[in-house]
DNA sequence: CACAATCCTGAATATTTATGAAATCCTATC
DNA sequence: GATAGGATTTCATAAATATTCAGGATTGTG
């Protein structure tokens, strides 16, 4: 019983946020097992589960969240924020104002381009690490873009 | 105060198990900072932190527990949050889920590698300056090494 | 079978966490 | 300084979770 609740309860966690004891008690009882919050309480202690402070839901420890298309999100990031753009070899320095460089670092990183091996950055400013110097030029290119439409 | 108490929960949080709001909020109060149990709901929330069931700590997502050794933890960071890995002349750049860089970045900090100058980590991208070329591609072998493992 | 030891569970309850509403604190502007 | 608007915090309370205790099951042993 025990070992068969808990297969099932890994199973519902991973396919829909199960946010409460009481909804996963829920679920399970729709699957025609019955049991009280107390137990499922111990079950979730035993299967190592974590429950995320930013939404509430339980999950196993190590698996991510993917979000919706994060290439809108940049353009809109770059058309709000970006303030200068130069390319010194395989890297890419962007400027933005003050505070601004660490919401358009994230939506370059989530955007996961091509050219881009990774970013850093600091209050106003944003080191990209391109995968070369043809590269670098790309991407630089393709953001002016974006800024001018 | 707000981003400075945050930053003070990460770093108790860090240092010793902490597995209740009103526990976190006496250790905060032991360091001038007196804020009431919804407050710290709150922040909790803010920082992404994870309550574990399995000892009921709270946990900044993917940090392992920290102990003696630290290259064993390096190792199970590399595992369990590493998504990608790249060298570009003498820096690598590590990729990882949203978020996690941070973490990862301390993990490979600590276990004062030979071929690591330093790191410095954005949001998911960790930049490893490495002490020169050779020494960045025998760092990025050993990683991926480790990922395989 | 009888017994003991152990595991599992539910009921009741204690503890912990989240939240709505009001109060307070900041910051910018006149 | 006075004031508006927003962010942040507290207070009070609701909601969610953990735990204690006791009552079956189940298993192993003589």
């Amino acid at each position: 019983m025990k070992s068969y609740r808990q297969s099932l309860v890994l199973e519902l966690v991973d396919q829909e946020p199960i946010t409460s004891q009481e909804q996963l008690r829920e679920r399970l009882k729709g699957r025609g097992i019955d049991v009280t919050q107390a137990t499922l309480s111990r079950d979730i202690r035993d299967l190592g589960l974590v429950k995320r402070a930013s939404d509430g839901a339980y999950r196993r420890p190590g698996v991510e969240e993917a979000a919706g298309d994060p290439l809108p999100v940049l353009r809109r990031a770059v058309a709000e924020i970006l303030r200068g753009i130069e390319a010194v070899q395989t890297l890419v320095v962007l400027r933005t104002d003050p505070g601004q460089a660490q919401p358009l670092a994230i939506a370059i990183d989530r955007a996961r381009l091509a050219d881009v091996a990774g970013t850093i950055s600091g209050d106003d400013t944003i080191l990209v690490i391109c995968r070369g110097e043809r590269e670098a030029q790309t991407f630089r290119r393709q953001i002016e873009e974006w800024v001018r439409t």
